[in-house]
RNA sequence: GCAGGGAUAGUGAAGCGGUCAAACACGGGUGACUGUAAAUCAUCUGGCUCAGCCUUCGGGGGUUCGAAUCCCUCUCCCUGCA
């Protein structure tokens, strides 16, 4: 943030080292992000990448409670129905594409904003995260059977510490895959503004309740049920809240009742679960209203056009 | 009215004389987490001046060195006979 080298705006646009500005909004599900950074979008001329494990994919809208189209014509969105559930995008392919978007829409002359819930996808986008490679997908699926016991044995033989989740099969079978190795994380990416909207708690549990019998009223029981047949329905990407919650009801084990409930309850814990995540960024900057993100923006979008 | 059965921590449910602040499940809190992350996992969950102490197992009263566990009685609930 510190070269004030006096690059010429032309050796600017030249140099790929500089990174383009960035606005990131992160929040909790349901916290209205999405809305407030169309909101901001419009304002000061962004575009808007999404930052959501769910969203890239086609066909799951009502539940990942996706931009419409209308939000879409009004700023453009990146990133959202990208895939399909058969084709998942990992963190690691999403770091790639979500610098190549911010490049675009820098070089197009707009403010890339970075919006999204997924702590992990946006982290590797502002600490510039390295990755190791794929895993052996037929050696995972061998060892997903094993017990967590026998995974900590393998990892011993092979002199491999245990990871920081000793207990997680997943993590042990990933530590299994790298040799114990794991990427690397870097500073705050330059030029980059990090905002987390607030959300009081029992205001968040009331639209998190109303915006769950929206989702059911606009046909949310249709959609899953249509993507359970096309896909199978442990299929990674519809192992998501509002799409799990519905296989008892298929099955005819529980009411859509029960399903209500169980979509508000899961979104609550997985509201938790972000909080957990975004409370040790230190980076990001709380806001609650509007106006603080404008007066944040404002300040950023104006220091980074001096430097 | 008679004969049985039952009442256990936020809920469901074990325990049936000491090793019980009480299994387990769910619910809840806190946290971890770089290639499954809307996933996965850990941990706590009666109270406190917390390696110890205090108050709990429907209410009251007994028996016992000792009771959630045995006896008496009261309240409420279920089942069978009236």
């Amino acid at each position: 943030m510190s070269h004030s080298q006096g690059y010429s705006v032309g050796k600017r646009m030249q140099d790929s080292t500089e990174e383009p500005p960035l606005i990131v909004i992160v929040g909790e599900t349901a916290s209205g992000k999405s809305a407030l950074a169309i909101e901001l979008a419009q304002q000061f001329d962004g575009e808007i990448i999404a930052a959501d494990s769910r969203t890239f994919y086609k066909g799951m809208d009502i539940g990942t409670a996706k931009p419409t189209w209308a939000e879409r014509s009004s700023v453009r969105h990146h990133l959202i129905d990208i895939t399909t559930p058969d084709r998942p995008i990992a963190v690691s392919d999403f770091k790639p594409l979500a610098n190549q978007a911010i490049q675009d829409i820098a070089d197009r002359g707009k403010v890339p904003f970075l919006v999204g819930g997924t702590g992990l996808y946006v982290d590797a986008v502002i600490y510039n995260f390295s990755f190791l490679g794929e895993g052996d997908t037929t050696l995972r699926r061998k060892l997903q059977g094993i017990s967590v016991d026998e995974l900590q044995a393998e990892l011993k033989k092979k002199n491999i510490p245990l990871p920081n989740n000793p207990k997680n099969p997943r993590h042990l079978i990933r530590c299994l895959e790298t040799g114990g190795d794991y990427g690397t994380r870097h500073g705050l990416r330059e030029n980059t503004l990090v905002m987390g909207l607030k959300i009081d708690r029992e205001h968040f549990e009331r639209r998190v309740a109303s915006r769950t019998d929206a989702m059911m009223k606009a046909g949310l029981a249709l959609e899953v049920e249509a993507m359970v047949e096309y896909y199978t329905p442990d299929c990674q990407a519809l192992q998501a809240i509002g799409y799990q919650e519905f296989l008892p009801y298929f099955s005819g084990m529980a009411t859509s009742e029960d399903v209500r409930a169980m979509i508000i309850r899961n979104t609550i814990r997985y509201a938790k679960r972000q909080r957990t995540w975004f409370k040790r960024n230190k980076s990001i900057q709380w806001i609650c209203k509007e106006e603080e993100a404008v007066d944040l923006i404002t300040t950023f979008l104006n220091k980074v056009s001096i430097v």
